[in-house]
RNA sequence: GGCGUUGUGGCCGAAUGGUUAGGCAGCGGAUUGCAAAUCCGUCUAUCCCGGUUCGAUUCCGCCCGACGCCU
């Protein structure tokens, strides 16, 4: 355990020392990040959940093929649809992709606006195991029957920290709570204290783009709509008709979801936009009560046209002013 | 022009002579191995005017709007 939390805060000190760029979806994060990006000598290491999928690209607005080739990427394209991810596997392999580019010789920059990812990365991650899915559907199977109060209820007995600390309706997390004593005998609130350190915007480097609410939505509205213009129903086609299934975690993704059902015939396509659009602004309007919550999130407030490599030279200015 | 139906919060949609469903959107919060997911909280409206009544969103009349039918 001592060795963990060691190990847990040199992780936390290696990412720390990087430059963060993130924000709102359809903020403009990859246009300042690509600016940034050549005005530090980094690379990119993207910290987006779905931009890690291969093939799903006009749904991700995954930068393009010739952005990626303008300043290295990582962390974007490693995964399968078919395939499952973590926040864990993510911290994983984005720390040993920040000591291979600085071995380069290279500044890292994070650019991307996976909030949980960002808090795994600044603040670590208990050592826990990882998800027991045969456990998990064991104990939905009960919820099914008997409703989420006995499982909240057993878990006042076995951790009463988290079991106070979370909803009865919060099925997710009451299991995982669960899942966790059940396999470590340890309570999940016992792993979870040893790290939340945070840190002061001050002293480090986290710049995160937002646009008044309004202006967000008018963004969000242009780039769904430029999405469905430029074949993103085709591309949906196309991994259905190569895969059958996408992964738990890719299927979630904003709009792939929504197209799924419009090309099984659940919805029309108009409808499906629409609820594209709804679901891209709930998902902004999360992300930013992420950032507002975080105290490495410094906020870069962007009020009208700037354009981004002026961004990116405030956010270059602002971030060499301080000592990391 | 006549007759009929109808008018509830941003939208959908119940109900009721007095205790003002619900859903969606929006907004806020939570968030430690499904996270672009999930959970929680929040928003208080009955078209206008007049009448009946202790009391009207509910009953009556009228105005206006919508829809339908007729001429």
């Amino acid at each position: 355990m001592q060795v963990e939390i060691q190990s847990n805060r040199a992780a936390c000190a290696k990412a720390l020392s990087c430059w963060f760029l993130t924000g709102a979806t359809a903020g403009g994060k990859t246009q300042v990040g690509l600016h940034l990006a050549r005005l530090l000598n980094a690379e990119i290491i993207s910290l987006d959940s779905m931009a890690i999928y291969r093939e799903m690209n006009i749904g991700t607005a995954k930068p393009s093929p010739q952005q990626q080739a303008e300043v290295p990427h990582h962390m974007i394209d490693i995964l399968d649809p078919t395939e499952s991810f973590s926040v864990s596997r993510f911290r994983e392999m984005a720390l040993a992709r920040i000591d291979e580019i600085r071995s380069r010789g290279k500044e890292v920059l994070f650019v991307g606006g996976s909030a949980l990812f960002l808090k795994a990365l600044l603040r670590g991650l208990f050592e826990g195991p990882p998800a027991d899915w045969g456990f998990r559907e064991e104990v939905e199977a009960e919820v099914k029957k008997y409703g989420e109060e006995p499982l909240h209820q057993r878990l006042r007995v076995l951790d009463p920290l988290s079991a106070h600390k979370l909803h009865v309706n919060d099925r997710r997390r009451l299991i995982r709570a669960l899942e966790v004593v059940h396999l470590t005998g340890k309570p999940i609130s016992h792993w979870q204290m040893e790290f939340d350190h945070a840190t002061r915007a001050e002293d480090c480097r986290v710049f995160t783009l937002r646009h008044p609410r309004a202006i967000l939505h008018e963004r969000i509205a242009n780039r769904v709509a430029s999405m469905f213009a430029t074949g993103f129903v085709d591309e949906v086609r196309g991994l259905i008709d190569k895969y059958q299934n996408l992964s738990r975690t890719a299927a979630q993704a904003v709009g792939y979801c929504e197209v799924i059902e419009h090309l099984a015939g659940r919805r029309t396509l108009p409808e499906t936009m629409e609820q594209t659009l709804i679901r891209t602004r709930r998902f902004a309007r999360h992300q930013e009560t992420w950032f507002r919550g975080l105290s490495e999130c410094e906020f870069v407030e962007l009020a009208g046209e700037i354009p981004p490599e002026k961004t990116a030279e405030t956010i270059l200015e602002r971030g060499r002013a301080r000592a990391v």
